[in-house]
DNA sequence: AAGGCCTGCAACCGCAGCGTT
DNA sequence: GAACGCTGCGGTTGCAGGCCT
């Protein structure tokens, strides 16, 4: 616990590796909260360290109160989510992996924009990072496919080819690295692969089944018959990101290829 | 070099649920 | 059981930095 506070103490508080703007006067504040002489905007360094430091010593929760006892010019609400976001001490920061994508395109086809519950399954990162990781890349290739990310079309797409060629590259990465799948999971794959979405293709969540490698269950998925899908433009188009080739023709007709397989 | 646009992320807002009085 | 405060969640916004022209 000391040795929390004197970290905090030394923390350097960086947005995306730079040094964030400390300027008061960037810092929006409305008329009323400004007379009772509440902040709002980024947070000081200084700040940081009054929060990190207060909880060090006292603990999380009572947020108002906690804001209050440690002189911080916050809301609560305020203090909580940037402890939660991001000086809490087991936040993982960094790039989302191929495994924690996975898991976050399966969890979130069982349980929709449940993001809480979703961390929950990814320790260290937090709702706020899920959410945006979702907002930021896959609300976006639903919209260069021109369709809604909770129509059938987009949820087929995750599913007959975004997850199975994640599960690739995840396979593909854990053999050239020797590394476990599971490293970045707070279970192994083969637990994601037996939920609701894998039904197609990955349908094997008891242990006897899962000495099965995930790239044969991929080349499952993915092939049809003497053909591979992944040497088809429309699947490279799909694993490249190609907005162009990304039409709703194209996944009608990866849809077709895999329903000829089953 | 500079201006405009785009992207990713931190932070805020509104609301719902829950516990307490 | 109504009122109130607190907490947590999901949606949205604002902005810094990168990219493009």
């Amino acid at each position: 616990m000391e040795q929390q506070a004197i970290d905090y103490c030394n923390m350097n508080v960086k947005c995306k590796g730079v040094e964030m703007s400390r300027s008061m006067s960037d810092c929006g504040s409305s008329g009323s909260e400004e007379e009772m002489g509440i902040r709002k905007g980024p947070w000081t360094e200084e700040e940081d360290t009054i929060l990190a430091n207060y909880i060090s010593l006292h603990g999380e929760g009572h947020w108002n109160s906690l804001a209050r006892a440690a002189g911080l010019k916050r809301t609560g609400k305020s203090c909580r989510l940037r402890w939660l976001n991001y000086l809490r001490p087991n936040v993982r920061r960094g790039n989302i992996s191929l495994q924690e994508q996975l898991l976050i395109l399966d969890l979130h086809s069982r349980w929709g924009n449940r993001w809480s519950k979703i961390a929950q399954e990814l320790p260290g990162r937090t709702d706020n990072e899920i959410k945006n990781y979702w907002r930021t890349r896959v609300v976006k290739q639903a919209k260069q496919m021109k369709c809604d990310v909770n129509s059938k079309q987009f949820r087929d797409a995750l599913r007959f080819v975004w997850i199975p060629r994640l599960v690739e590259r995840i396979q593909a990465s854990s053999s050239r690295t020797a590394s476990p799948c599971s490293q970045y999971c707070s279970r192994p794959l083969h637990h994601v692969e037996s939920t609701s979405l894998s039904d197609h293709s990955m349908a094997s969540g008891d242990d006897d089944t899962s000495s099965r490698t995930h790239s044969t269950e991929t080349k499952e998925a993915c092939s049809s018959g003497n053909r591979h899908l992944e040497y088809l433009p429309e699947f490279q188009a799909f694993e490249e990101g190609n907005a162009d080739l990304w039409t709703y023709e194209n996944i009608c007709f990866l849809q077709q290829q895999f329903a000829d397989d089953s």
